[in-house]
DNA sequence: TGCCATTTAAATGCCAGACAATTAAATAAC
DNA sequence: GTTATTTAATTGTCTGGCATTTAAATGGCA
């Protein structure tokens, strides 16, 4: 393997592509050891610590793992669902908070994604999932509850939902869209009588799911959407006012 | 700041995670200059080797970039969804490769996330999406196209389709579900008569988008759907045969 | 004063070499 | 044969240094 010394991106950079790449592919599979830092560093021509600074890029990628002792190393990572759930969640958190994305933008994209899971969930759902939302509703109408403390279980509610769908790709790509809509819902201060609105939709949601209603289920979505939506208009009207 | 020395996770790991908090918290805001190396070896008490391995991890996230020169160093990146594509397509294509999900699972998920965008398509299409997808059609009916450039035309017509309902959240979102899936899609070599029938209900959901007609685009993605989980099972069972 | 060339300083990029810590395998002791 | 010890391989970290890049400061000149 060879690297360009005179590219203008940095060495490292080069390196954890070219092994990005390799992995990519199928060059390097599962498992699979890479060189020692010190073989690498002679393989690509540079100092350890350049190896070192590639191997650290792709293991913030989750690509590798490294593992200390005589036979240790690094080693292509089996990316799992469960691994990549925070980066995902993190990245469109970010993606949300730095591009001014507004609220009505990120809630009909959630909405219409988790939507989009009803008529399979109606389908698959066990009861595990029923009785994860059930249990949710009744956590969120009970008084004490922080606002923070509420979405959280409004995560979980919505997760349970989507997971329903028996679809492990669609749970990953709807966990995004759902939980990085938190702090954006954190904004919105629920007040009792609001709650009260969610938990009847929340209800009349599992409801319609218990009974295999997927028409149902559309229904209550597009109810709490559309809720959820003026809720938010009025709170930034009132804001506004204020200010 | 400060570091536990004695955690088993790698000092670059916590200090990449310290900053990474920082970011997401808002402490850290876009454009801000982080401390330089030695200043941050200094306050982390490490040597700046470490302090390297952390800002590479960060960068491999683009939660930063660097500068070079006098007044250079690490700066908050803004993530862009531009930026974020990429990554997000890397990481669903490997989720799907890694974790043997089989064709019929990652093809409902494709499409269910796609009909979930079709509504909202066919409300907010412009002349630019509907031209890009007739200009896609008529690429895929040319004969001497190779099977990557009749799947690569495929992603872009889909593509147009999602970014017509306006959403750069649901676009993103999309991006992987879709990009992801072309690989497997390689997998299944398309005759002529396959690609016509494909180019048949393109051509149906296109007329559907122009016409505002939703539940034509639902139908004619849904037959998409249908026709290419029957292809991919016609091709594998040939092929079971065969062995 | 105003403009251009040069120098300087600050920062990242990269390297060499070393030592510490960890771990599994080889070896030795019993 | 089992246990304790040694050894070797590997990653983790540090020190110190030099190269490169870049903007600002400086100086020369008209």
């Amino acid at each position: 393997m060879k690297i360009d010394p005179n590219s203008n991106a940095d060495l490292s950079a080069q390196i954890a592509k070219s092994i990005r790449d390799a992995i990519i592919s199928g060059d390097l599979i599962v498992d699979q050891r890479l060189p020692s830092e010190a073989e690498l560093s002679d393989q690509f021509d540079v100092s350890r610590p350049t190896v070192r600074e590639a191997l650290k890029r792709l293991a913030a990628q989750s690509l590798i793992r490294t593992q200390r002792g005589a036979t240790g190393g690094a080693f292509v990572n089996k990316l799992s669902f469960e691994e990549a759930y925070p980066q995902q969640i993190t990245t469109s958190t970010l993606l949300l908070s730095m591009n001014a994305v507004s609220f009505e933008t990120a809630c009909e994209a959630r909405y219409t994604l988790e939507r989009s899971c009803a008529r399979l969930s109606a389908l698959r759902r066990n009861a595990d999932h029923l009785a994860t939302m059930r249990a949710e509703i009744h956590r969120q109408s009970q008084p004490g509850l922080t606002d923070e403390a509420f979405c959280a279980s409004d995560v979980a509610f919505h997760r349970a939902l989507v997971d329903g769908a028996g679809n492990p790709v669609l749970s990953y790509q709807l966990a995004g869209a759902v939980e990085a809509m938190q702090p954006l819902m954190n904004m919105i201060t629920f007040s009792a009588r609001d709650r009260a609105k969610i938990i009847e939709l929340h209800t009349a949601l599992a409801d319609a799911l218990e009974a295999i209603n997927a028409i149902g289920v559309d229904t209550a979505l597009a109810g709490l959407e559309s809720y959820t939506t003026n809720l938010a208009k009025s709170v930034m009207e009132k804001r506004k006012n204020k200010a």
